[in-house]
DNA sequence: ATGATATGTAAACAAATGTTTACATATTCA
DNA sequence: TGAATATGTAAACATTTGTTTACATATCAT
């Protein structure tokens, strides 16, 4: 492996492990070279391919690319060398900033393939728009429910035909802008 | 705001915009406190609470707690000040660790909860059990089916009636152990 | 084989950065 | 009101850390 290689997955390595950058020294010592004018210059070309980003003369100032997950549309190759195409971008927990999950109970969304067992991702809120699906607070109870409204009237409206409207007073926790299942 | 919550915040804040954590330097500058003895046993208290870790002696040798989402069974208060009850755990992307996300094309999984549009978490493996739901290439087509075995034979068979089995050669990519969807 | 370029070493230096000491001020409690 | 404790300031010092200079070695192209 060349040695930028080397040194771009060490960096990775070391964030996960330490949770902060390695300075040039922790670098170099991992990749068994002996000066710190080395590092810096494959450092330097890193940069200066978009691999990572350096703060010039602050300790640790190496900025490599957030945690994410590729979205793909296709793979060409499997183990040992994945090969994708049609990349369609990546997944990054920061698009959920200031959501919670909420674990799914019951059967009453399941219309609109919302499944017991389920995590629904929610966005907080206070209000929300007709028809969309939220997470309201229903006495203490707190339920997933498409918000409807009849007239004037806001009600909770479950997507599933065996369960009934719920006209009670509620409070707006939430809109339920993901799901997402475990296997 | 108490000037340790500050601080806590401020080590967040810098993380999220630099993407590597602060020194005791620039926590103090955010803060507006003048010296660093003052920082340093602020972050003391919060490393002895357990909210950061600490790393003596290195430059930037602070850690934070890595994001995540939380998860939880139900909410008791909405906004402006959530709080939830029954928290199980909290989601973050290192459980998809050197996994990929594929797009889901058509309607061969529905009996199986996976819709047109989803995306599914797959982790590449070369092989898979007996009716696991997997990732595979037959021909030049990535395609999501559940693997079965009929007698000595593996076939891909569709989770949807309407759909034929297949039992023409393919390779496994890998094994599907998550389901997301957008709102 | 030779020259050009890339890569690495060694050392010095400058700057960034954390810790410590001595003290001042603010807050809390009896 | 006074003592104890918490919090902050200023400055010095030690260590970490990045950059630069001068040079050596390895690799590549002609």
């Amino acid at each position: 492996m060349k040695t930028k290689n080397k040194i771009l997955k060490a960096i990775q390595d070391f964030v996960d492990d330490y949770g902060y950058p390695p300075s040039i020294r922790e670098i170099a010592k991992k990749i068994h070279l002996k000066s710190t004018k080395a590092v810096k210059v494959h450092l330097d070309n890193l940069a200066s391919e978009g691999l990572i980003e350096r703060v010039s003369g602050q300790a640790r100032g190496i900025r490599i690319k957030p945690k994410s997950i590729p979205i793909v549309g296709r793979v060409t190759a499997g183990l040992p060398e994945l090969a994708f195409e049609e990349v369609e971008g990546s997944f990054t927990i920061s698009q959920w900033r200031d959501c919670f999950l909420l674990k799914v109970k019951g059967n009453s969304m399941i219309n609109a393939h919302i499944y017991d067992g389920d995590m629904v991702v929610v966005k907080p809120a206070r209000n929300a728009l007709d028809n969309e699906i939220i997470v309201a607070n229903v006495g203490d109870e707190t339920t997933i429910k498409r918000l409807r409204r009849i007239g004037k009237e806001l009600v909770l409206q479950p997507e599933n035909d065996t369960y009934p409207i719920i006209r009670e007073a509620f409070e707006v926790i939430g809109k339920v802008i993901g799901v997402i299942r475990k296997l």
